[in-house]
DNA sequence: GCAAAAGTGTTAGACATACACCCATGC
DNA sequence: GCATGGGTGTATGTCTAACACTTTTGC
C-alpha cells in the first residue's frame, strides 16, 4: 500500500468515519455530488476520516473543503450509520479486489477495514462556487440529480434518502436557501429551490407572500434583466434576521 | 482489572459508545435517569459499547433493556457527539485515580480509554414500568428531575440539552406519549407532559380540541375515580393510528 | 356553600388558499 | 398579437386563540 495513505490510516480513527451528502441547486434542480472509485465503476458519496486528536465537526469541515474549497457553510449532522450489514448489497470480495488492484496488495488489511460507524452531514452549498476535486479513494466527481441517483457503493443511496428527509423536515421550521443560493437571486429562484425539495408545486403568489412575510428578505431596486419576459425583481437575504431565524426555529408553514 | 470487564473491552468497539437519555415521567415532572460512578460522587448517564458485530441501534436496544428491564419502547439517536474536548470540565486524572481504585490499577489503559465518539440517544419510558439497574461502573440509580440535574460527568449535561432540544423539536410533527404514559390515562395528564416538555402552559380547552382533532385518541366510558373534584375521562392511544401519525410526521401545530 | 378541577361551547381574528388582473418581453 | 412569465391584490373559508359557563367533588 502507499505509505502515504498508510500514514493517514494510522493517524485517524479506524471504527469512524464521516460521510457527506453535500446539496447543490442548479438549473432548478436538486444534486449531490458524487465519486468515483479508482478502478471500479462504483459511485459513492465524499467522505473521510477523523484525525486522532480532531473532533468529529472539524472534521467534516475539513472534508467539505477539500472535496469543495468551500468554508463557512451550511453543514450538519443528520444521522448516524452503524448497521452491521452496510455492505449488504454488494459484492465486497469483487470490490475489494478491484481496489486492491487499484492501491496496492494490502489494502485490504483487517487492521483497517473493520466494520464502520458512518456519521452523515449534509452540506448546502452554492453550485456556482463548488471546485470539486476527488480524494484519494476516488478519481472522478460528478453532480447528480436528487431523481437520478445510480445504485451507489456501501449503503449511500440510504444516506442520501436519510439526508433528503431530514432536509426536508428541516424546511419546517428553518429556513433555507443562504448557502444554496448566490448572493442575489430572484423570488422564482427561490420557489424553483423550495419546490425542488419539497418535491410539490407551490403556488407562486402565497409563496411570495409567505416568505416576505418571515421578514428575512431584502428586496433589491435591480432586476434579473437579459432573461425573456418580465424581469423579476433580485433579492438578498438578510444575515442577521436569517440567522435569528435559523437560531429561534421559527415554524416556516410550507 | 477484572477480566470480564477486560473481555467487555475486548469484544466491543473502542472508539465509539452509546450514551441514553433516558426519560420518564412521573408526578408531572419529566425525569431522566442517571448513574452514579462506583467510587465517586459523580453521575452519568447510561451508557454502554457496541459489541464487534452489533448494529448501533441494536445496542442501543440492549443497553436500554439492561438499564431498564424494557424493551420495545421508543428509542432514537438524537446526536453523535464527538468533540475532542469532552472531557474539558472535569479533573481526568483525579477521576481516573478514583476509578482505579474501583475497578483496579490497570483501569486506565490507554488502549481502551482512548478518544471517544457518543452516540446519543433518547428513550421515552413508562416510568412506572422501569427497573432500573446500575451497570459494571456504576451502583446507583436516580430519576433525576429535568430542572435539577447536577453537574454530570463527561460532556453529559450538554447531551441531556441537546436530547431535550430534539424532544420539542419532534414534538411539532409527531405524536407523543405513548411511551411516556401508562395506557390509560386522562386528558389533564396528557396535557401536562406536553405542558412539562415545552415548557410552557397550554390552554386547557385548546389543547383537548387540537389532541382530539389528531384522531389518535380513544375516549373510555370510564373516569379517573378517587381524586379530589370532577373525575375525568380516561382515554387510550389508538396504536394503529398514532404509528400512522407517527410515520407520516402530521404537523402537530402546538 | 365554596374552591378547585374538569367538561363543553362560542366567537373574533388571523392565516392559508384559491383565484384574477395587469405588466413586460420575445417571437 | 400572443404566449409566457412575473408583479400585485382580494375574497373566502378554515383553524387558532382567547374566553365563559356549567358540572362534579371534597371540605
Amino acid at each position: 500500500m502507499d505509505p502515504k495513505l498508510k500514514a493517514y490510516f494510522e493517524s485517524t480513527l479506524k471504527e469512524v468515519s464521516i460521510d457527506c451528502v453535500i446539496f447543490g441547486f442548479h438549473e432548478g434542480e436538486l444534486k449531490v455530488l458524487l465519486l468515483k472509485w479508482k478502478g471500479t465503476e462504483g459511485w459513492s458519496l465524499p467522505g473521510g476520516k477523523i484525525y486522532l486528536e480532531e473532533s468529529v465537526n472539524d472534521a467534516a469541515v475539513r472534508i467539505l473543503q477539500e472535496r469543495t474549497g468551500l468554508k463557512e457553510i451550511f453543514l450538519q449532522q443528520f444521522y448516524t450509520f452503524g448497521g452491521n450489514d452496510r455492505y449488504k448489497n454488494m459484492d465486497k470480495a469483487a470490490l475489494f479486489r478491484k481496489l486492491e488492484w487499484a492501491f496496492g496488495a494490502d489494502f485490504y488489511d483487517e487492521k483497517y477495514m473493520k466494520r464502520h460507524v458512518s456519521l452523515g452531514y449534509m452540506a448546502l452549498v452554492e453550485f456556482e462556487q463548488v471546485v470539486a476535486t476527488p480524494d484519494w479513494y476516488t478519481d472522478e466527481c460528478m453532480w447528480c440529480e436528487i431523481s437520478a441517483i445510480p445504485e451507489l457503493l456501501f449503503d449511500h443511496n440510504e444516506m442520501v434518502e436519510v439526508a433528503l428527509k431530514a432536509l426536508r423536515r428541516q424546511l419546517s421550521y428553518q429556513p433555507i436557501g443562504y448557502n444554496l443560493l448566490p448572493e442575489k437571486f430572484t423570488m422564482p429562484e427561490l420557489q424553483r429551490l423550495y419546490e425542488t425539495i419539497l418535491g410539490k408545486q407551490l403556488d407562486r403568489r402565497n409563496f411570495q407572500k409567505l416568505m416576505l412575510s418571515y421578514d428575512i428578505l431584502e428586496k433589491l431596486p435591480e432586476k434579473r434583466t437579459g432573461g425573456a419576459f418580465k424581469a423579476p425583481f433580485l433579492y438578498r437575504f438578510d444575515k442577521e434576521k436569517y440567522d435569528r431565524a435559523m437560531r429561534e426555529e421559527i415554524l416556516f408553514a410550507i
